[in-house]
RNA sequence: GGACCCUUAGCUCAGUUGGUUAGAGCGCUUCCUUGACAUGGAAGAGGUCACAGAUUCGAGUUCUGUAGGGUCCA
């Protein structure tokens, strides 16, 4: 007894196949079978491993013409191929005089039929399998024989090579190990394909050549057969092949082909002596096989023939972007209808908004699920950018910002304040971290370093303490200045990746007049831009960023205090600082922006130790006078928690220090760096401590 | 079956050569419409970094194994 989906197939079935280790059977092999339908032959019992013995009934019906299968089985058993399926997809009469003509699903029906009239059907049933669908035409695939045509890959070894030898880089640098592991084990391909358009294929046959029954001799015999790119001389006595060129077999000439190759009045036209190889390619990894190494292999053999090597190359770089996927981890793709449109992705967010989010959410060469909340996010730092602008031209009048030169003038080193060195330090290593990530490829880490830079260190710190500047006429210009400095050099970072809105505000803001473009300006690197500054009379002092954070620290500490007792909208609120001379003298200049900052009426300077809501800051323990008495219960529960925080961490600090093994085997600013961070948290301890007594 | 990759906060993801108390966006809680921005501001909660071993003074990070997931190829 034999189970089978495809009834239809019976007359082109040449064997019968089980598992030589298969007992059932064992007696049978060797024997023949009857064929229940087509031509009334008997066929033979075999045996091959391929044969799943729990599969089905165990025995299996050998179709060499329309399985792959069995056509394996086939050629290991030296078995004939007959094909039953035209096609058209109809049967022909190996099928059977009865189901000659029929087409394929409605044979298969009346296959059954048949089988049932003469006896020879056990039992019918539902049986569900998977078999591939075309994706075109959306109908079963039928496997069957055909004529095809096969090119051996060129320069496998030097495309290797290449790879290996860092003359064609790829990034990330992981997917190196899968394109050699395919070149590795490489096989030779098919590039036949029978589509409408395409290549056709460069073969062409002589006149009464039996295309169907071509044999080895026949295909070297030029006679017989003729291959090459302009054809034969006598074209009336020979058929050129009907079949196209895959289509990775046209695109793999794609660097060449775009610089006017092989037509060398049309590379000189397309420069191709400058641009190939070209810089860099920049596509998805799932057509690393496809295209890529197709394409590396293609300019190794065509390209440039006898230069060395790495002028045959087609590209130096290749840059791997993250697939997208739906948020089911699905690729994206129109037969799947999940992919979001753009249209409605830009109608929502802007342009910009949808190129910064999609920047932002794809890291190097990893998949990433689509998020629509980073586009959200996307949109609104480019509106975040847009508002910072408009209140920068409503701070104060527009003055000369023509050029960086322009700009630097306008400094006043005279009113250079430690929020002026720490922001120009911030947007130095700004452009540096953008330098390295473009080097790198990593364009996420260029769009978070851009966001924190803008949004964290420009917006929330220096706009702010600025406002308070800028109402004193000495340092108004000045702060502004700067201000534009930062803002210029921002949007030269930013308009590879939000190109609208940062071509229009460097009209707004005057960078560059009428009909002159951000995308026209080099951008000053990182190096240049710190010699420019310190040519104007102040060079950055980076370390004025370590007040700026204990500044901001401070601030926090205020705000928090406030929030705890229930003040935090009050602006009437006073506090005072119990600061050391050093202390004080840092904390002194600040103070006018950080009461607007904190929102109080004064900050002052007390040597006494009062009975008020207090925590201990980097400047000294801070007091918080709302007017109303403290409520010594939840101001113990408060410090109490505060103090057990700070001694988990001396704890496990002076576990460390107390280590013999980290102590000798550490290096030295690991171990100086625990011994500061044990002095700093001690000192904040015992404050908090006496802060607890005092209650 | 082969190769490669992933597993970190409720969700989507960062975390550079091992080194202080692991970060962001969104979401969540509380407060704020104060003259840039509510597409915003302030404060906060939330993580035994999949699991088990190993190496190391020290592991989210290195190595081995296990489990789960993904991609490509056959």
């Amino acid at each position: 007894m034999l189970e089978t989906t495809r009834p239809e197939t019976i007359g082109a079935d040449v064997a019968v196949a089980v598992h030589p280790k298969d007992e059932r059977f064992k007696d049978l092999v060797g024997k023949k079978v009857w064929r229940p339908l087509g031509e009334k032959v008997a066929i033979p019992i075999i045996t091959d491993e391929a044969v799943e013995m729990d599969f089905g009934g165990g025995a299996l019906k050998v179709t060499p013409a329309h399985d792959k299968v069995d056509f394996e089985i086939g050629q290991r058993n030296g078995l004939e191929v007959i094909e039953s399926i035209d096609p058209d997809g109809t049967l022909n009469e190996f099928a059977g005089p009865e189901l000659a003509g029929m087409e394929r699903f409605a044979g298969r029906k009346k296959a059954a039929q048949i089988l049932e009239e003469r006896g020879n059907l056990v039992e019918a049933k539902t049986y569900e399998n998977n078999v591939g669908y075309s994706q075109r035409a959306g109908v079963p695939i039928e496997p069957r024989p055909m004529q095809q045509w096969w090119l051996r890959y060129p320069r496998v070894e030097e495309a290797k090579q290449v790879v290996k030898d860092g003359l064609v880089q790829m990034h990330p640098a992981r997917w190196s190990k899968v394109y050699l592991n395919w070149l590795e084990n490489i096989q030779d391909w098919c590039i036949s394909r029978q589509l409408w358009w395409g290549h056709r294929i460069p073969v062409w046959y002589a006149e009464g050549v039996d295309r169907e029954n071509l044999t080895e001799t026949d295909l070297r015999d030029p006679t017989k057969i003729h291959v090459s790119l302009e054809g034969p001389s006598d074209p009336e006595n020979w058929t050129q092949e009907e079949d196209v060129l895959d289509t990775w077999a046209s695109s793999w000439l794609w660097p060449m082909g775009t610089l006017g190759w092989p037509d060398e009045g049309e590379q000189a036209k397309s420069n191709f002596d400058a641009f190939y190889p070209t810089t860099t390619l920049a596509t998805g990894a799932d057509i690393i096989f496809f295209w890529v190494a197709r394409m590396i292999m293609a300019g190794l053999e065509f390209a440039r023939p006898g230069a060395p090597v790495e002028e045959r190359i087609p590209f130096k770089h290749v840059y791997f972007n993250g697939i997208v996927r739906d948020k089911k981890g699905r690729k994206m793709s129109k037969t799947l209808g999940n992919s979001p449109d753009p249209l409605d992705l830009i109608k929502d967010y802007g342009a910009d908004g949808v190129r910064f989010g999609l920047l932002q959410m794809a890291p190097l060469g990893q998949d990433v699920k689509f998020d629509e909340s980073r586009i959200e996010s996307g949109k609104n730092f480019c509106n975040k950018v847009w508002n910072a602008c408009r209140f920068r031209t409503m701070s104060g009048d527009m003055s000369d910002n023509s050029s960086l030169d322009a700009i630097l003038a306008r400094l006043d080193p005279a009113q250079f304040d430690e929020d002026d060195h720490a922001i120009l330090a911030a947007m130095v290593d700004a452009v540096r971290t953008l330098e390295k990530s473009f080097a790198e490829f990593e364009f996420a880490t260029a769009t978070q370093k851009l966001y924190s830079f803008f949004w964290n260190d420009f917006c929330d710190w220096y706009v702010e303490v600025a406002k308070t500047r800028v109402q004193d006429p000495a340092a108004k210009s000045h702060a502004l200045a700067v201000q534009d400095l930062v803002i210029r050099q921002f949007l030269l970072l930013f308009e590879p990746f939000a190109p609208f809105i940062s071509e229009e505000l460097w009209q707004v803001m005057g960078y560059g007049g009428e009909g002159e473009f951000v995308q026209d300006n080099r951008l000053e690197m990182a190096d240049e831009l710190t010699v420019a500054i310190a040519q104007r009379g102040q060079a950055i002092d980076a370390t004025a960023s370590t007040t700026v954070d204990r500044l901001k620290q401070f601030t926090s500490q205020a705000r928090q205090l406030k929030a705890d007792q229930t003040v935090a909208q009050k602006r009437d609120v006073t506090f005072q600082v119990q600061a050391n001379d050093p202390e004080w003298a840092q904390l002194e200049p600040h103070v006018a922006k950080l009461v607007r900052l904190i929102g109080a009426e004064s900050i002052t300077r007390t040597s006494d130790e009062p009975s008020l809501p207090a925590v201990v800051s980097p400047f000294g323990t801070l007091y918080l006078d709302t007017g109303i008495k403290v409520d010594p219960e939840a101001e113990r529960t408060r410090l109490s928690k505060e103090l057990a925080q700070v001694q988990k961490h001396i704890a496990g600090t002076k576990g460390r220090l107390s280590n013999e093994a980290f102590v000798s085997k550490a290096p030295p600013a690991v171990i100086d760096g625990a011994n500061k961070q044990l002095a700093d948290q001690e000192a904040k301890a015992e404050e908090i401590q006496r802060l607890l007594k005092a209650l």
